[in-house]
DNA sequence: TCTGGGGTCCTAGGACCC
DNA sequence: TCTGGGGTCCTAGGACCC
């Protein structure tokens, strides 16, 4: 008789700001916000709130100023990504001691594909174990698949285990709106309200072809797959291989001057350069974001005549195509991109 | 929105080729 | 020219996720 195949999903609970916590104890309780250089009249944004700045409705993504505004009394910190790189490197060690397989998706979670009869059981070691190794609460989502098992975690949080499954699905799921399912965010949550599906039980039983002339032939078909629960069930070690590098920035004061405009695309280009040679891959192509005033964002890219990662070509590139740009507003981001061949 | 920085994938139109 | 059908590449933009 052979154990059943499970996926589980592991969320760090409120990562950065526990990882903050961990190393300045008297933090313990209060409202943490981490995000940009932790002065709070930046531009800049929410990496991570604590719990206790959440029931001030700060939240990841909104502006320091306003989580200042809403939650006065939060210690705002510097956002240190090498640090939380280190943790969650732990982290990650830890799970792989366990007998699964373990698919990283960024600082602060991963997949597990494991075979057992007790997946509760197991979840519940894996808490324990990444608790005692790391003094990190986690939450873990118990699937069918990779879909189930991370939405699965949603419900499980914090400091929780819940299983979603076919069997459960539609008892939890189906009166929803259909931006709780990974990979239906607001906009298109909108555009299949307009269209009549208000639900995650309406969008299952829509017509494909109707979906497909609105949202494409892939995203529409798959919409639905979405809303029933269904998707991948293989988990994978294999380490990820980047599609593409980039670097960019948001000026905490607008740019006008050309010059100015020229260097900052020549510095970031010169980090992305080394972030090619890096990867030890040529880049393919290069591409330069503007965002204008107030938040008018294009892009122009360019394919290199052959694959190269020569920071002077890559640099060279990076000024031609900013050439392309009329830069008639001012400037409040600047960001080069590499990708590498496909 | 007072809207970061790092990415991924999809779409659609045009160019180009057979 | 009252202009087929398909495949692939290039490019810009959009949506989403952490």
């Amino acid at each position: 008789m052979s154990a059943t195949a499970w996926v589980l999903h592991v969320d760090l609970d409120q990562f950065i700001a526990a990882v903050e916590v961990a190393r300045h104890p008297e933090l313990r309780g209060r409202p943490v916000v981490v995000g940009g250089n932790g002065d709070p009249a930046e531009r800049a944004v929410v990496a991570t709130a604590s719990y206790e700045a959440r029931e001030f409705g700060v939240r990841s993504g909104l502006p320091l100023r306003l989580a200042a505004k809403r939650c006065p009394e939060a210690v705002f910190l510097p956002s240190d990504p090498p640090a939380y790189q280190e943790v969650s490197d732990r982290v990650m060690a830890r799970l792989r001691e366990f007998p699964v397989v373990v698919e990283v998706l960024g600082w602060d979670e991963a997949f597990l594909g494991v075979a057992t009869d007790d997946p509760e059981g197991l979840a519940a070691e894996v808490r324990h174990g990444v608790a005692e190794a790391t003094g990190l609460s986690c939450s873990v989502g118990i699937g069918d698949n990779k879909l189930r098992a991370k939405l699965a975690t949603g419900f499980a949080k914090p400091a929780g285990i819940f299983r979603l499954t076919q069997a459960n699905w539609w008892d939890v799921m189906a009166g929803r709106a259909p931006d709780a399912l990974w990979g239906i965010g607001r906009k298109t949550a909108k555009k299949l309200e307009e269209a009549g599906w208000t639900t995650v039980l309406e969008l299952a039983g829509a017509d494909p072809a109707d979906l497909a002339s609105r949202f494409g032939p892939r995203l529409g078909p798959w919409y639905r797959l979405l809303a029933g629960g269904i998707g991948d069930a293989e988990v994978t070690a294999t380490p990820y291989v980047a599609r593409s590098r980039g670097r960019e920035t948001t000026f905490q004061q607008d740019l006008t001057d050309a010059g100015a405009i020229a260097e900052q695309v020549g510095l970031l280009a010169g980090r992305v350069a080394e972030d090619v040679a890096a990867e030890g891959r040529p880049a393919a192509r290069v591409e330069v974001k503007v965002r204008f005033a107030p938040f008018l964002t294009h892009t122009h890219s360019v394919t290199l005549p052959e694959p190269t990662s020569d920071a002077g070509a890559i640099g060279q590139a990076a000024r031609e195509v900013l050439g392309r740009f009329e830069l008639t507003r001012p400037v409040r981001l600047l960001g080069v991109r590499a990708e590498f061949p496909r």
